[in-house]
RNA sequence: GUCCCUGUAGCUCAGCAGGAUAGAGCAACGGACUUCUAAUCCGUAGGUCGGGGGUUCGAAUCCCUCCGGGGACGCCA
């Protein structure tokens, strides 16, 4: 149920009535009827919602945007149950103002909806979303946290807007890292035994890896010592990458994320799909062949420079590894795709969604979110995050020091687009910096006022035994109409793919609740008043839970 | 040099499939707790939307250009 959805609808197909018929008299002369909008004006003053249509057809009609506004105008019907009056205002808007009947659906429709209320029906859609995805080779970073965040928040939109979602992450468990981090291993593991050897340039030389090592001779001993080097660094990889992925999986299950599937890259040249898609890129003509390696052509579409899939050694690339990645997440039949990237991988978009193009898969399905970088404070002094040097701060400290819900809404409260300053000391220091507090807040003040009914004898009633129309104060019919706009809210957050909007709203109505709780007082009104109050407070609550756990915040019930 | 992101209040940021008088939090100042949690609320102050062109009924939003900040440009991933 989506109140502001079919009243934008309706009013929609009115005024496009209206327009044909002024069109059919002869008096608003048009070929093509523009797509206009039917919008909530940001000043109240412009009516509950607005119509451009006049302006977009000022040209082809050559009439004033005014005139032709006044004109449509006389063709609405109003003073019905929905439109109260119709104005025409700032040259040529025609602003509906609407009785408030539809707001005293709000509560009945939270209701009906239950726990799906906010969720928009099954489209019938498949959506994939990759994220966080880092290499299983170290501790997760400022820049996976923020991943992770906005990765997990988009798939729980993009569930609740009616997508059939999966969530992985993609391992990279083969290529020149792991190589390295194989040869890394070995080498520790035969410091340990008292035998020359140097983590390789380039290598893991962290602590990590040395725990990792003597973790595995705490189990097993001395044996790989008479192995082969090839089996000794497979076994000591395999046993460093089972580890890590715990680890990795542990920490994010921590922060509020689970996977659907976690994918591993080796699988990919074990099936021998990295082998199919060169072979078919080779035969469309995708590749060529210079200074022994292999080319994808990737000047043309776009700027973008061409990119070696095969070395010249004959080994592929992570990219040749990429995409077929990509083409087995649409063999399984996703409709969109959708990665999250850090900013530092942006030239990698093009190419790939060229690749997608020359297999024949639409690059329109595959959108990736490239999230700028997290720049990381201690007190003002920025801290450099590096993966080989030995991470600074990782996510687990991360969730230490401010937590969970704190982290999660500072990533998500941001577009991805912005550059992000985290500040630890502000961020543990002043918990003002963190308006999740804010929210959550709001949240456990309806919660004391249900407790406090209950301890009264006062029972939440549904809405059907309550009079709604008690609810006339401005800011009640404010808090409803927010109220009602969730489930677009949702589906909008959903479309454009941004998080954040999820956040923005949270923080609104929290604010409205606060507002609203500072001016009327729930139980001491009268019981007519009093429970509508209550309905009103706690379809509130409904909302705002459902909205913070979008975005894997916790709603507390006392503070 | 090429490409991506970014420049909005003192600070951190929303707003940018063009819409009417540009918003919020923090910081500042002044108020509100014997009353459902003051982690709150109310008020005041604060702006050449980086500069300049263009597109049109209308630009913070779209295009061009210049300037400032961050990042990427490897037979690494």
């Amino acid at each position: 149920m989506n109140l502001v959805k079919q009243i934008q609808d309706e009013l929609k197909s009115r005024v496009e009535k209206a327009c044909e018929q002024a069109r059919e008299q002869g008096r608003l002369p048009y070929t093509e009827l523009p797509s206009f909008v039917v919008e909530v004006p940001r000043e109240k003053a412009h009516g509950d919602f607005a119509v451009n249509v006049a302006m977009l057809l000022a040209r082809q009609a050559r009439m004033a945007p005014a005139r032709i506004a006044e004109l449509i105008a006389g063709y609405l019907p109003c003073g019905d149950q929905l439109v109260k009056r119709v104005e025409i205002a700032g040259g040529g808007f025609i602003n509906f103002f609407l009785e408030d009947d539809w707001l005293y659906l709000v509560p009945q429709a939270v209701w009906d909806a239950g726990d799906k209320w906010g969720t928009a029906p099954a489209r019938g859609k498949r959506v994939q979303v990759e994220f966080v995805s880092a290499n299983p080779t170290g501790d997760l970073h400022m820049g996976n946290a923020r991943g992770g965040a906005i990765g997990d928040s988009l798939a729980n939109i993009l569930a609740a807007a009616g997508y059939e979602v999966q969530r992985e992450y993609y391992v990279n468990d083969a290529g020149n890292q792991m190589e390295l981090f194989a040869a890394s291993l070995e080498a520790r593991y035969l410091q340990e035994w008292g035998l020359a050897a140097e983590v390789p340039e380039g290598g893991y030389a962290g602590q990590d890896v040395l725990e990792t090592v003597r973790r595995f001779i705490a189990a097993h001993g001395d044996r790989l010592l008479a192995e082969s080097p090839a089996t000794r660094r497979q076994r000591l990889a395999s046993y460093a990458l089972a580890e890590k992925l715990e680890y990795i999986r542990a920490t994010l299950e921590e922060f509020g994320i689970r996977y659907d599937r976690w994918f591993s890259e080796q699988s990919l040249y074990d099936s021998g799909k990295v082998d199919e898609v060169v072979a078919l890129l080779k035969q469309r003509g995708a590749l060529y062949q210079r200074d022994g390696a292999w080319w994808f052509r990737a000047e043309g579409l776009g700027q973008e420079k061409d990119e070696v899939v095969i070395r010249s050694n004959g080994i592929p690339t992570y990219f040749a590894a990429d995409i077929a990645y990509h083409v087995d997440k649409f063999e399984r039949g996703f409709d969109l795709v959708i990665d999250v990237w850090g900013a530092d991988h942006h030239g990698h978009v093009a190419r790939m969604k060229a690749a997608m193009a020359v297999l024949g898969i639409d690059p329109e399905r595959l959108q990736v979110i490239l999230m700028q970088l997290v720049r990381l404070y201690r007190g003002g002094e920025i801290v450099r995050m590096s993966k080989r040097t030995g991470t600074l701060v990782t996510l687990n400290e991360l969730i230490e020091e401010v937590g969970k819900d704190a982290a999660r809404f500072s990533f998500v409260m941001r577009s991805p687009d912005s550059h992000l300053d985290f500040d630890l000391e502000l961020a543990k220091q002043q918990s003002m910096e963190n308006p999740v507090f804010y929210a959550q807040y709001a949240h456990a003040r309806v919660c004391s006022i249900m407790a406090q009914a209950r301890m009264a004898g006062v029972r939440l009633q549904p809405p059907d035994e309550v009079d709604v129309r008690q609810l006339s104060e401005p800011a009640e019919k404010e808090l409803l109409r927010k109220i009602a706009d969730y489930p677009n809210e949702v589906v909008q957050a959903a479309e454009s793919m941004s998080p954040h909007r999820i956040s923005r709203y949270v923080l609104d109505i929290a604010g409205m609740f606060h507002s609203y709780y500072n001016h009327y007082r729930v139980l001491q009104a009268e019981p007519a008043v009093r429970a509508a109050r209550l309905l009103l407070v706690e379809t509130f609550r409904r909302t705002l839970k459902h909205a913070l756990g979008l975005l894997g915040v916790s709603a507390p019930e006392k503070m």
